[in-house]
DNA sequence: CTGAAAGCGCTTACAG
DNA sequence: CTGAAAGCGCTTACAG
């Protein structure tokens, strides 16, 4: 059964291509009694308009591409969600790609991306992306490209973000306000963005409130694939080298998850021997035992929003104006939880 | 900067555009050094082929579309990672659609996929989906469909799944086997196939082993959503219902996770006082406390799977072979954990 | 070995 | 109000 054409249309109403076109279109120059006649027999015969013309005319394919590290994971899942749903709201497909945390996969899918003339490109970056011209290519192309969560600064384009900084520091400050003395920080992998900025956050944290910075509290995982293990692998080699440490601040939900489960199977006691603070607010964390403390990081939004900002350049691109690049920082939140102590009375007098 | 095209190509060369298309494809009629130059040209342009352009002439997408109930969820996440990084492989392209459980939605995404004229299509039923016609609809086109995980055993097409019925015995078993006399289930909506025949293994074990068969201890959810709330509700009017139930089959993990936190809570010990298994093995049930016991369901797999049979029926379609259907049943394994107690020996003398 | 020509299914400026 | 014609960027059967 071959798919129903605009000329079988017409050569069954012994009227033009043209004007079904036009008909099916509702222009105005076509008698109301003609596109009655074209929409009816269009319902009848199940008319779809062949995608792929219509994409070769108006050079639009009403489609994006999405790259993500990692498609099974809480936080990039719902920013998915939040795209896809944002996407067909505006009637735009989504292509999804999925980058590994491998620079060469994201390179190679941009191109994939691009051969398949999408309308514009939403990304967060592999944890081993440093280089940036595969992405100035889709810039110098106008067109448009989003980057969200794991950006890089130096690229000049919209991007979705939280403040990673300030909500470290806020979870850095939590930990301080609930009396912990030393607290080490598992930072994850060395280049992504967001590894830099809660580590800054957590740094400037310390610094503001009086206490040493001690870099060999810090600990980098250089496969840097925020796991569980790495969680584990962690907690075993700090109990090892910081006796004295009283409190984490760990980059990923998962990691800290993989932490607290260490502590636990060594009887080490949160909050009371360490206090745990995670980043994301996975589902998960509110569920084990005890539940996490943590940021929260809004996934789904962030997809939402990222959309939107794609959105706006499509359109600019669209009406042959300049693409206007904006960044847009989200809010975060502390969900207090389990894992830290209760907050000490400022009692001065 | 507009993308360049044979054209350019061509008229830089001064030749044809036909010879320049024949080129790029090693057609064994082109000259070495013809193929050298244009070759080395199209590298420097950085050309790329015209998707659209392309597709129009050979009908073809490299594009597939799939359909799914929910994207955060651990499962579905892991199946959507399996499909497109398969057809990545193959050179496909996939199009991501959640139906967020609604048959409505579901229908139109199918609608939006046959418009874009993909290749091929590869679905997750909402639970809402009683009625078939428009899946239907699609193998009426000789359009590949392949349903995986949750599917309709009417519609005539290949399907990929577990045996629920096998894998929902075992879990029942294995609570028999460790002693439980009183076993209630949750099983979630009532549509659904994998529902259903989570269920019938559920009372075949019951019955194999001579133990009655109580509908009253069966949870029916009429929101159907598998969610963590749905297992605590449950749990709750489980307790008030039956206090003689001592072990539990739940359709689902976090239905099961929820149903733990809530005994938990209200002090009832697992699996002393009750046993719990859940269903999929999602990477939380290994860290809460205590560890859920659990049936494994492989999404990786069945996501390269479906696709694997999508990518066959694709090409019997592209040779203009007839389309064979084929049910592809993947293999499951009962995860022991702390949420049931040990196998009672079997002592017989 | 090369190229002119037709055609995939649509859209739209233009003529009548 | 309707339609002939050009063209989007390719591919491929055919001629030379």
């Amino acid at each position: 059964m071959k798919p129903v054409t605009l000329k079988e249309i017409a050569d069954q109403l012994n009227i033009s291509v043209t004007t079904v076109s036009k008909a099916l279109k509702d222009y105005p120059d076509i008698s109301k009694k003609t596109k009655a006649l074209v929409k009816e027999l269009a319902q009848t015969l199940n008319y779809k308009p062949n995608a792929f013309a219509v994409n070769l005319r108006t050079k639009e394919s009403k489609t994006i591409g999405l790259i993500i590290p990692e498609i099974v994971h809480h936080f990039f899942s719902s920013v998915i969600k939040g795209i896809v749903a944002q996407a067909e709201k505006k009637g735009y497909l989504v292509i999804i790609l999925q980058s590994n945390e491998s620079y060469e996969l994201e390179k190679k899918q941009i191109q994939l991306l691009l051969r398949q003339r999408v309308d514009g490109i939403l990304i967060s970056l592999a944890n081993g992306t440093a280089d940036y011209n595969h992405l100035t290519d889709v810039l110098a192309q106008d067109k448009p490209l989003v980057m969200f969560d794991k950006i890089a600064k130096l690229v000049k384009c919209s991007k979705v973000i939280i403040d990673d900084r300030k909500a470290a520091y806020v979870a850095t400050q939590h930990l301080i306000d609930t009396g912990c003395k030393r607290i080490a920080h598992f930072r994850g992998a060395l280049l992504p963005q967001n590894s830099i900025d809660r580590f800054l956050g957590y740094k400037k944290a310390l610094l503001d409130n009086n206490m040493p910075y001690d870099p060999s509290l810090v600990y980098i995982c250089e496969c840097g694939d925020n796991s569980f293990e790495e969680g584990k692998m962690n907690a075993r080699q700090l109990l090892k080298d910081h006796k004295d440490v009283d409190g984490i601040f760990i980059n990923t939900d998962l990691v800290a998850i993989g932490a607290i489960t260490e502590f636990n199977e060594q009887g080490v006691k949160i909050p009371e021997d360490i206090s745990v603070v995670g980043f994301s607010n996975w589902f998960m964390s509110s569920v084990i035992s005890p539940s996490l403390t943590t940021i929260d990081q809004p996934g789904y939004l962030m997809g939402k929003t990222a959309f939107e900002r794609l959105y706006k350049e499509m359109q600019q691109v669209k009406n042959k104006k300049p693409i206007v690049y904006k960044d847009v920082v989200l809010e975060t939140g502390l969900i207090k939880r389990q894992s830290t102590k209760e907050i000490l009375q400022k009692t001065q007098h």
